[in-house]
DNA sequence: TAATCATATAACGATATTGTTATATGAATT
DNA sequence: AATTCATATAACAATATCGTTATATGATTA
């Protein structure tokens, strides 16, 4: 019961479906890369990442000056179905603004 | 987007849960049912319903004094699906408190 | 029609969450 | 070593949510 309510706190605000959205649709992003894409503020944008982080849904890892996030490969049948409901409902997620350097 | 974070925060509480896994097992149930049943105080469960209902997860009909509740026959995947992991996790609730009367 | 039963709503305090601005940290570059 | 870049954290106001107590509503029963 707790994993569910886990996975839906998660799920329940915008901003951080269309984060799963965006990586859903590319591997792995830095936070740039989300503030830029989805207009939304750095600070914002780092603690989203750390709530879903803390679900166990992304993991992430430092790669020079940046931190990617990607998705956690999870066999839980309930994040499984959430993340395709997730690719179905962000198809129209503006198009990524990449880090180019 | 928003179905997501509709259903979302609907299972974003233990105690919505609970009453869902109570009509996963119980077809109708009435107001004083979910209260006995979870121990939860009457404008507690009252308010609760209120906001599944919102959702369309479930309805509600007038049936003498009381007022009964049960799931909705939905299509939506997602539903089903969360529906369906609630049934597993919900599998130790307290055996129901009928309403005899 | 008055009383009772079942449910809904209102009002409240406590806590949680969101987004913002300011600042700290930590890695790379100069 | 100092600066710059990317990210994280802290502090804050605004809003939302949870559970409680008190009360209103609406249906049945006496």
């Amino acid at each position: 019961m707790e994993n569910i309510v886990t996975i839906a706190k998660v799920l329940s605000d915008t901003n951080r479906i269309k984060i799963l959205g965006l990586l859903l649709r590319n591997k792995k992003l830095c936070v740039c890369e989300f503030c830029d894409t989805l207009n939304l503020s750095q600070p914002l944008v780092s603690r989203h990442l750390k709530q879903i982080k803390a679900s166990g849904m992304i993991n992430s890892k430092q790669e020079g000056k940046w931190v990617v996030y990607s998705l956690s490969n999870t066999q839980d049948s309930l994040m499984k179905c959430c993340l395709s409901e997730i690719k179905k409902s962000t198809h129209d997620l503006p198009s990524l603004v990449s880090c180019t350097r």
